[in-house]
RNA sequence: GGCCCCAUCGACUAGCGGUUAGGUCACCGCCCUUUCAAGGCGGCGGCAGGGGUUCGAAUCCCCUUGGGGUCACCA
């Protein structure tokens, strides 16, 4: 069976990069009927952020990508979070000692950063750990440790030939082992790093393809031979490109919003903002760009992933959720997603039937949930902010606003049939355009020049609110 | 800098030896129109460069250039 699984660690907000992940991981694993699991790698207990789990575990359910086994869901390899499995990879780090795959080292953290900057400053080209004690005498080892003597367990790199990895991707990626070092496996403080929790755990998962970023393809020679050392058999790898920011460089919090809980708070769709994440490096067969997971799992294929790293582009994404909100969701589910945007603004409405109005007004006139609020004030409060261009366009209607208002006040009811002739009539009668009365009738009751038509908007404010409002403009 | 990966319009991509190099976002114009949008139509814009291979290269190979990643007791 397929099992894929994604390994985030709790260190901030859920980044729209986990959720990436989740989705190729989760997509291709529904895809072949396996299961997809997530692992909580919280092995850095520095960086550790005490409601990350949640949020990231939150996030997963809200875009839709419901894992098989998580923490919370739990399952038959529980339990899924690294910190609470430290004997596993403690067990794991000593059988590699046994067999002379792993060794102890003793180096302090002060040491190892004096030799790093001493390579550094003698200018040489190999980096990475300088294996001091990787032939240090197994007895005087074992004494040290049993002394209690802090230190921690790396791994025994072969120190020649190559190490070929093989990318679904890519095909075969060769390394020449000469350029590893002995990387640590598990920490002076007995916490595992991730090569060794990542590997162990795989394996004991039963992770038949590991679908990662790019940025741990070099890496992977290095679990390849973890692998090996522990007489297991090897994944299929793929690593799939890295998101990027404006600049090319990977997604980043400081040059971009990567966080999952801040598009939520926007407003942006769950379904949009995997939709638009199903673009990035991948595509429908039959280019198709609206597309949803569903439609994924039934066309995707790994091997179609391009290997161009994708610009994350908000223009698009914001585009894309728009083509969400006014042509895929209904009107109903549009306005149930609108219903706690509202009531986090304090926006009040009579009846359900008034919203649907009011949104199926608007619907194509805002990207975000977030636009809603700020440019549909006007439906909900008596005190919606007039802009500066609004108050021109009224002064300029001043002469005959009063006039109209008394026409409006004359009309049987509000309905488009009945205003329209009204309007139109009045301002023919008057001598001019259609807009030079529109706009300024527009701001007077919204203080805006950017709303729907004009006739649904007084059908939608009603006789008294337009009558109430007009009086208190030219008040 | 060493190592590794990558390379089609500004952005996302289709293409997998023979296409007028297609679509989407953005941008520009026109239409629609009471405003703003949406929508429709049209336009601008690309195979990084150089060598090969081939009857024929965006497609295959090499080099250069460019971009990215990685070199932690972080993931």
């Amino acid at each position: 069976m397929v099992v894929t699984r994604i390994a985030p660690s709790p260190t901030g907000d859920p980044h729209v990069g986990t959720a990436y992940q989740a989705l190729f991981n989760y997509v291709f694993a529904k895809q072949n009927g396996g299961k997809f699991i997530v692992r909580i790698e919280d092995t850095d207990r520095t960086r550790y952020n005490p409601t990350s789990e949640r949020r990231i575990l939150e996030m997963l359910e809200w875009i839709g990508l419901s894992p098989d086994e998580s923490p919370v869901k739990g399952g038959p390899n529980a339990p899924y979070v690294q910190s609470q499995r430290l004997s596993i990879y403690q067990e794991h780090a000593l059988r590699l000692l046994e067999s002379g795959a792993a060794y102890r080292a003793f180096d302090t953290p002060e040491e190892l950063a004096a030799a790093r900057e001493e390579a550094r400053k003698a200018g040489l080209q190999q980096q990475g750990y300088n294996r001091r004690y990787r032939d240090y005498p197994r007895e005087e080892a074992e004494r040290r440790a049993a002394a209690g003597e802090p230190h921690v367990i790396r791994l025994k790199v072969p120190l020649e030939g190559k190490t070929v990895v093989h990318d679904l991707l890519r095909g075969p990626v060769e390394f020449d082992n000469a350029q590893l070092d002995d990387k640590v496996l598990l920490k002076a403080d007995g916490y595992p790093t991730y090569h060794l929790a990542a590997m162990v755990d795989d394996h004991l998962m039963g992770v038949t393809h590991v679908i990662r970023a790019e940025e741990w393809l070099t890496s992977t020679p290095f679990h390849v031979l973890l692998i090996r050392a522990f007489g297991w058999e090897e994944p299929v790898w793929c690593h799939t490109p890295l998101l990027r920011n404006p600049d090319k460089s990977k997604l980043s919090k400081r040059k971009m919003d990567t966080s999952v809980d801040s598009y939520r708070a926007q407003g942006i769709l769950p379904e949009a903002l995997l939709n638009y994440l199903g673009t990035m490096a991948w595509s429908m067969p039959d280019g198709r760009e609206i597309f949803t997971v569903a439609d994924m799992i039934e066309h995707f294929d790994l091997r179609r992933i391009s290997l161009g790293g994708p610009v994350f582009d908000l223009a698009k994404l914001k585009w894309m959720n728009g083509k969400y909100i006014r042509e895929v969701l209904s009107l109903g589910e549009l306005v149930a997603r609108l219903e706690p945007f509202l009531e986090a603004a304090g926006y009040a409405h009579p009846s359900r039937a008034y919203l649907e109005q009011v949104v199926e007004a608007m619907r194509a006139r805002f990207e975000t949930l977030g636009e809603f609020v700020e440019k549909a004030v006007y439906f909900f409060r008596e005190d919606y902010p007039v802009q500066e261009k609004a108050k021109a366009k009224l002064e300029e209607g001043r002469p005959f606003l009063p006039e109209l208002r008394d026409l409006l006040a004359s009309l049987p009811d509000f309905l488009p049939e009945t205003t329209e002739p009204a309007l139109k009539g009045f301002a023919e009668a008057k001598g001019l355009k259609a807009a030079a009365v529109m706009q300024p009738l527009r701001a007077a009751l919204t203080g805006s020049l950017e709303t729907p038509g004009m006739f649904d908007l007084l059908m939608i404010l009603g006789k008294d609110r337009v009558l109430e409002r007009l009086g208190k403009a030219l008040g």
